[in-house]
DNA sequence: AAAATTATTTTAAACGATTAACCTATGTAT
DNA sequence: ATACATAGGTTAATCGTTTAAAATAATTTT
């Protein structure tokens, strides 16, 4: 059916290494020779079998990603990054989505390796990764984080300034007026302990005490089509710190509280911002949509992914590369709407 | 490195093919040799290397799913839908984004065949897709369409009951007493021809005669994230018929007219559905969370995706099968809120 | 018990590239 | 003239499977 380069060989009077050489520019050939080679090839519609190279040369040319939730559209913008930056360099890009189970994470992880993905770009679920060390053992794959930090496994990351980026927040906030912030987030891993950082080095420099009462964190991961269903935990935490006039506003931690925190003061007809100002960590389009529209620290998840992509092909192209493990940020910023 | 099925074979004491026959049960084994077999691959933890198999078997296990605008989150909620009923196969997904370019489809197409796929998921950009039969002229690749109707090309097809769908919004709107009903979309395709049959089927059914004016198409291709960088084609259409006074309701053909729509209706302050009824194909959870919360005519494209998953894999598993080519149309169904 | 049938296992040839090791000219230094 | 490089090209092994075809063993039939 297909050509191989034993043809294109017979018909250009060579042997296959020189063929194969011309192809790949490894050795130095007359240029005559060359020329017989390409026009044999042309002649022929030659097309390197990819299955036969990747096998010989013990790649692939796909890289996973393994997505903690990808109904999330945070994990979608870093899966269009990260498709863009790896299709540079001939990789493809697999989606595997956890649905924030770690059990599927595992799994799916292992499903990757069993068809030899040449990298992983994880987003994961919870944030311990000990796992990897065994399974990855006696595989040589790069690994890349993005949004969350691991604990128990080393490599290189790429997360978003969220100290930096909640300290704008909440320094725009206490600008504003604001000294009783609510911080509420479904989550509590160490993306949230950096966020939960950036709000009390804004309070500090403020010279503003902090509320433990008001930072309430979760436990509990949720994906967004669930959180859309169920009200959400943020929902609740909103309507408690507000009902017990604890705050003038709120700041949601991530975009799936942002979500519960709308919507429970949309339905409270709770007037923004005069009664409670509202801000969140992450935008979307939508949220220039509400009345009001609402204001957002916003990531560049497109950049995390194009950056992880980035990382992943040096560590693939360069395995002598005994660099230690990076941790590279994105900067955030400000957007400001009419929530605050 | 890793162990081979050499090492297996040496260590059960039996020849290689019987060690491939008790893995693949493609022959009938005795027990007694079979368990041999299966403790030495225990011992040795071997695992197979895919890229042997790929090879010698000529498959990749690998479907690319083209997208025409990764931005766009119908197309996301597809890819989901794909990924998970593919992973039951052992096959991957592959994105790769046409950011609605033709052109880079075309590359795209191109690259996923040279990494040889086995199977394409497309979702067009323009219509025309003949381009498709030179490109796949030696490649035996099955193709499936999603969400937009190719000519040109002979495939199976995923699409929604875009006549239907339209149908039932337009003759709800027309319950609740509008006779004049912008239809206003920015594209203008088959998908698009559909649902503007559902339009006039809804009309005619109601005995109202259709105003060719109120019914405006657009004809450029423009990605989600572009829609709401610039305004948006359907921002201006909306404006234009509001103005006139042209129309007391208005419907969004899909979800970036959506956005331009409601985008118009809030900028100028008109009172939904008080003044102007809105009602939109292609539901979203940020429906929900505008003023008021926005109707929609509800597309499942994780089921489009998910049925797309299975044609695709019939047909790779099953070459042999000469079965027309089939349109497979996934269910729309009316959620209402309040802005009719 | 020999012949015929069926079940199990082995042999060895693919699959299509890459690449180390080996030739063979041709040119250069001694 | 001899030895020595160097450039251009070929040979053949190799990667780890799968799978026809052949060989052998076990079972059934006559």
């Amino acid at each position: 059916m297909s050509v191989s380069i034993k043809e294109v060989a017979k018909l250009a009077g060579v042997s296959v290494a020189t063929v194969s050489n011309v192809l790949n520019q490894t050795k130095n050939v007359r240029a005559e020779t060359k020329s017989k080679v390409e026009i044999a090839v042309s002649q022929l519609k030659y097309q390197i079998n990819p299955l036969a190279r990747n096998f010989r040369k013990g790649e692939s040319k796909v890289i996973g990603f393994v997505v903690s939730d990808l109904s999330n559209y945070f994990f979608q913008n870093v899966a269009i990054g990260l498709e863009r930056s790896l299709s540079n360099y001939g990789y493809l890009v697999a989606l595997m989505d956890s649905k924030e189970s770690k059990t599927l994470e595992i799994e799916n992880v292992k499903n990757l390796l069993a068809l030899s993905v040449d990298g992983l770009v994880i987003a994961t679920t919870g944030e311990d990764c000990c796992y990897l060390n065994l399974i990855l053992e006696n595989h040589d794959v790069p690994v890349v984080f993005v949004d969350r930090k691991p604990f128990g496994f080393k490599s290189d990351m790429v997360l978003s300034t969220n100290n930096e980026g909640a300290y704008l927040g909440i320094k725009h906030l206490i600008q504003k007026g604001h000294e009783k912030i609510g911080f509420i987030t479904s989550r509590n891993d160490s993306t949230m302990g950096e966020r939960i950082e950036g709000y009390r080095q804004a309070y500090l420099e403020a010279g503003l005490q902090v509320n433990e009462n008001h930072i309430l964190t979760g436990d509990n991961n949720v994906s967004i089509s669930q959180n859309l269903l169920l009200h959400g935990i943020a929902y609740t935490q909103a309507k408690r710190l507000v009902e017990a006039g604890e705050v003038t506003a709120l700041f949601a931690g991530n975009n799936l509280s942002s979500i519960g925190v709308y919507n429970y003061l949309r339905e409270a007809n709770i007037k923004v911002p005069e009664e409670i100002a509202f801000l969140t960590f992450d935008d979307s389009f939508w949220l220039s949509m509400t009345t009001p529209s609402i204001s957002a620290i916003k990531q560049d998840p497109d950049m995390i992914g194009s950056v992880a992509g980035q990382l992943i092909y040096e560590r693939i192209s360069d395995k002598t590369n005994e660099q230690p493990d990076r941790i590279l940020r994105i900067p955030t910023c400000l957007v400001l709407r009419s929530s605050v």
